[in-house]
DNA sequence: CTTCCCAGCGCG
DNA sequence: AAAGCGCGCTGGGAAG
């Protein structure tokens, strides 16, 4: 049963279609209901368990929830629309070629916002309160429905090239994880990440020392400044500008091309010791210190916005926060509340074992067998050399050509020519200008305008300069295949693990809440009792997301698991 | 004063 | 050990 929601001056409209998007027999028109009665009539109507169909999740969901109405599956136009639009499954159907003229307007991205505090937690009245919702509606409800049937018509049309391929229910597959994305996103950023306060002010306390007056350096800034300062003979330097600290270090004979740690590393100078532990320290109280707790962590929860469709590769990004950076410092911070656990889950090796089952390796999916997928490489052979054959591996997805990563690369393509292939035959794709996909069916951007009229350059300068960025290209496709994949690997199961916990729920028993996923990785807080369930679920949910993706074949997807009080714990 | 870009570094 | 992919955020600094 699919259920469209509209917006409409008077609240919404509603409107049951059919599976290809055309108006349900008994609802030729649809029926308008006005805001104070909505949350009531849609929790009446999940019952029948619809798919819910709206422009985005993200103008309806979190209003739905914050009025204490949980949906079980949506279809999100704007999300799928621009996945069939350039998808190559999709790419000879009408509705890609007109996706220039898209009927909605694709807002995926909002203007970033400055370091604001995030919104208060919504209340019942809050959808109908923003000011932004009275305005009139941007669609109507029969454009909506059109931009369906369109949508619908191009899936249906995905299968007729290759039908032995399974690309329709590929996509579909996609279009439906993608959807509970969205869903997923509204009721993570709803519950938070359980965050000590006072365990984070600890954590600073112990680094930098007392919470300084606005605008000051701590304590312990402070006095590696002054060090700074007198072995750099520079008494006004301020280290965190990088050219008066460039000029500083070339004044003591330190000669740097950049101020990067890395590069910092390679001098002996009694200088850099103090300067890398500025840095770390400095970075700390600038992105996570009292500033951010302030801003960000509210009544014991982190409630950062993540954007679903945000990376290109399929990935999740955020916005305020930096809720996909929490630095190793602070997870000590992300406490389970009494009572509760935290359950640490981690896709092992994900990325390289989507490569073994993308390329149909044989003699790497037998590497792929062990929980260490470099200790089984290394075995086959880099002669037991496990750190030369993760570094061989990772360069072969990244694209590696210098250092020891490109010299091992040769090695690695004589023992693994399929993986290998597999990844250069997707460089190969991007240099020529051609977009690749990933399993399930997103496809790469297509190369800018600027870069087709790179590739026509005349002179032997430019010719250089076009080569570079086909190479550039080439290692971006070359990634997107195997990131990509393993977004859409994630995808499937961060919502299979969501139906899975919320069938827990259904049956009466005690259960787990998603809180916080970061590509391949998730958090569950959990009563302490239901910890054993929610193992099952996730660990389920794994296996099931590498079925559906790539049916029974024989590569493992491990999930290490951690049960613990505090994230700085696992792992 | 605001706006934009860069260098640097956090995460996977 | 090295600098190959994808992001967001900060402070500095130049431009308007």
């Amino acid at each position: 049963m699919y259920l469209l929601l509209a917006a409409h001056a008077d609240g919404a409209a509603l409107q049951e279609l059919t599976a290809g998007g055309a108006p349900h027999p008994d609802a030729a028109t649809p029926r308008v209901i006005s805001a104070a009665e909505l949350p009531g009539v849609v929790r009446q109507l999940e019952k029948r368990r619809p798919r819910w169909i709206w422009h985005r999740t993200q103008d309806w969901y979190p209003s739905l929830l914050a009025a204490g109405v949980e949906l079980e599956r949506c279809y999100d136009l704007t999300l799928c629309g621009a996945i069939l639009a350039h998808s190559e499954f999709t790419a000879h159907t009408s509705y890609a070629r007109n996706a220039e003229k898209l009927t909605l307007d694709d807002e995926l991205q909002q203007p970033p916002q400055a370091l604001l505090p995030p919104p208060p937690p919504a209340d019942q009245d809050a959808l109908f309160d923003d000011p932004g919702f009275r305005r009139a509606p941007r669609h109507t409800p029969e454009e909506l429905r059109e931009e369906f049937a369109a949508q619908q018509a191009a899936l249906g049309d995905a299968g007729a090239a290759i039908p032995a391929d399974n690309r329709q229910q590929r996509l579909q597959l996609l279009l439906a994880a993608e959807s509970a994305g969205a869903m997923i996103a509204a009721e993570m950023q709803r519950t938070g990440v359980p965050w000590r306060e006072e365990l984070h002010e600890q954590i600073l306390f112990d680094y930098l020392g007392p919470r300084p007056p606005q605008g000051h350096r701590p304590a312990k800034l402070e006095a590696l400044n002054g060090a700074l300062r007198q072995l750099l003979h520079s008494p006004a330097l301020n280290p965190d500008s990088p050219q008066e600290l460039m000029r500083a270090l070339h004044r003591n004979g330190i000669e740097v091309k950049s101020t990067r740690q890395w590069e910092l590393k390679e001098s002996t100078h009694p200088a850099i010791e103090p300067l890398l532990e500025y840095k770390k320290l400095s970075r700390l109280h600038a992105a996570n210190g009292w500033t951010w707790l302030d801003a960000w962590v509210k009544d014991g929860r982190f409630q950062p916005e993540y954007v679903v469709g945000g990376v290109v590769s399929g990935r999740w990004a955020s916005r305020g926060g930096g809720a996909l950076q929490i630095p190793r410092q602070i997870r000590g911070a992300v406490h389970a509340d009494p009572g509760h656990k935290l359950i640490v889950a981690d896709a092992s090796q994900l990325e390289p074992r989507v490569l073994v089952a993308l390329a149909q390796d044989s003699k790497m999916a037998e590497a792929a067998r062990d929980k260490d997928l470099y200790a089984g490489i290394a075995a086959q052979g880099f002669g037991g050399d496990r750190a030369k054959a993760k570094v061989a591996l990772l360069g072969a997805i990244y694209g590696a050509t210098t250092g020891e990563s490109g010299r091992l690369m040769p090695q690695l393509a004589r023992t693994y020519p399929r993986a290998v292939g597999f990844v250069e035959q997707a460089a190969r794709e991007g240099e020529a200008g051609r977009t690749v996909t990933t399993r399930l069916g997103r496809s790469s951007p297509p190369p800018s305008e600027g870069w087709l009229r790179s590739q026509q350059s005349a002179t032997a300068e430019e010719q250089r300069r076009a080569d570079s960025l086909a190479r550039s290209r080439g290692r971006f496709t070359r990634n997107f295949v195997v990131q990509g994949s393993a977004a859409d690997w994630a995808a499937c199961w961060l919502a299979e693990l969501r139906r899975r916990l919320r069938a827990m729920r259904t049956d009466g028993l005690p259960a787990g809440e998603l809180v916080f996923f970061l590509h391949d990785e998730v958090m569950v807080h959990c009563p302490q009792d239901a910890v054993a369930d929610c193992i099952v679920a996730i660990e389920g949910a794994a296996n099931a997301a590498k079925e559906l993706l790539f049916g029974r074949i024989p590569v493992e997807f491990p999930v290490s698991v951690a049960v613990v009080d505090s994230y700085d714990k696992a792992k």
